[in-house]
DNA sequence: GTCTATAACGAGATAGAC
DNA sequence: GTCTATCTCGTTATAGAC
């Protein structure tokens, strides 16, 4: 009985697969506005009311869809994180980290594109996330927060400045998310994360077309830019420039 | 004869007026996915034969649409940087320039959400932007640059730093969009734009809700750090943290 | 109980004849 | 320009197969 169970288990975890795996192709040709039950059914050899046995609306099939790829991405960055070359706790490793997550991040765009721009693309007209989305949406931001947070108890950071008026704000970033780091740099965090997905949406989206050419290396040099202004430190704790100082001609 | 045409063309550009105005609405009703010529005729009280002789296609009204966003937030921009506090030339008066854009292209994003969305956003499935959009598109990162190299003319510039992988890259950067400023300044400047964009799309598509509360003081902040990266100044030079160095505890 | 198929609804888009 | 016949869509009610 309990074989007989897990076989139809098996059977609707695999439907359920099917439908999302059409619908995906779905997204990647028409978007997500345009995504329509009924021809995911008709691509599917089945009907279109088969399909609310596995999902009860179309908006559902899209939060499933959008929480599958807040998963995946999330799961490339821990992933990342998680198989980064652990050797010795120097700020360059603590950079390298972060470096590595960044660019697993960017690996999964480039390889999922309509998947990243149903997540971190303009919304779809009509429908709104539901709570379950937000879980799922801070993964990455998550990882981001954990490779500073090592750096900080293993090497400590540069605090980034902090005005007054950002203060109260700051306080309240670092107790919901950080509360081990300063609020200074739970504040840069979070600029960095949104900062991120800029140069992300930037190059998935074709902005950098005509402008950035060799763009795994402008990524790169873009985030370990980002790191500084989280307070990692690099190699030697290059505040400015070597150089620095005024530069005329 | 000239005043009969000239009422004509008037009537033209009043209709076309019209018709890019209800497709605009349409725009933040249902996305620009679905953006249709007939439900834009009709909504006019036209029949959609009729809008041929304004637009020879939906992509071209798109297109239309797409330009008219570059040139109204380009606009916003430019006219930021134009009435911005022309006082001394010190680095505070070009760091609160580079701000004073920022906001002003932040202000037009929060009055714009859906237009923002249409060039900053997810691309429409099955359109590709024509030529004519790039010059547009670009009128923001233009009045980043001018920015910039009335920084450096004046008062100078904090280098960023540049590995040598990007020294191509970056000169071809520098020589395409800015030869006035250094290679590794007009890096930062591409990073730095495409950055805004990061904090504007998270900010306008909602990944802060429930993580930024205050939303205006956290966004001046990050744009002026943002402007560090750059190599503005600020007011006094400050490289790092005035008490930089470790943060533990 | 679990699923699929049939049929239908009201709304909207589309194509073509006129 | 207008009208109509024919599509699509999301969704539900119902009936029957396993």
């Amino acid at each position: 009985m309990s074989t007989v169970r897990g076989a139809r288990e098996r059977a609707r975890i695999e439907v359920t697969a099917a439908i999302k795996d059409e619908a995906r192709r779905q997204l990647a040709a028409d978007g997500a506005a345009k995504l329509s039950l009924r021809a995911v059914a008709r691509e599917l050899g089945m009907v279109s009311s088969a399909l609310y046995r596995y999902f009860p609306s179309r908006d559902e099939l899209l939060t499933a869809l959008i929480v599958d790829a807040y998963d995946s991405v999330g799961e490339a960055a821990e992933s990342a994180h998680r198989t980064a070359d652990p050797g010795p706790s120097t700020s360059a490793a603590h950079l390298a980290r972060w470096v590595a997550v960044a660019c697993a991040v960017r690996g999964w765009a480039l390889e999922h594109p309509h998947e990243y721009a149903l997540i971190y693309g303009s919304p779809v007209p009509g429908y709104t996330a539901p709570q379950a989305t937000i879980g799922p949406a801070s993964r990455v931001g998550r990882v981001l927060i954990a490779v500073v947070e090592d750096a900080h108890r293993e090497v400590g950071l540069a605090l980034p400045p902090l005005g007054e008026e950002l203060r109260p704000e700051a306080e309240r970033l670092a107790a919901d998310l950080a509360p081990e780091l300063p609020p200074a740099v739970a504040v840069s965090i979070v600029a960095a994360w949104s900062q991120l997905f800029g140069l992300l949406s930037f190059e998935i989206f074709g902005q950098f077309n005509r402008v950035v050419e060799d763009r795994d290396i402008f990524f790169r040099h873009a985030v370990e830019e980002l790191a500084r202004t989280v307070g990692l430190l690099g190699t030697a704790g290059r505040g400015q420039t070597g150089t620095a100082g005024r530069a005329r001609r």
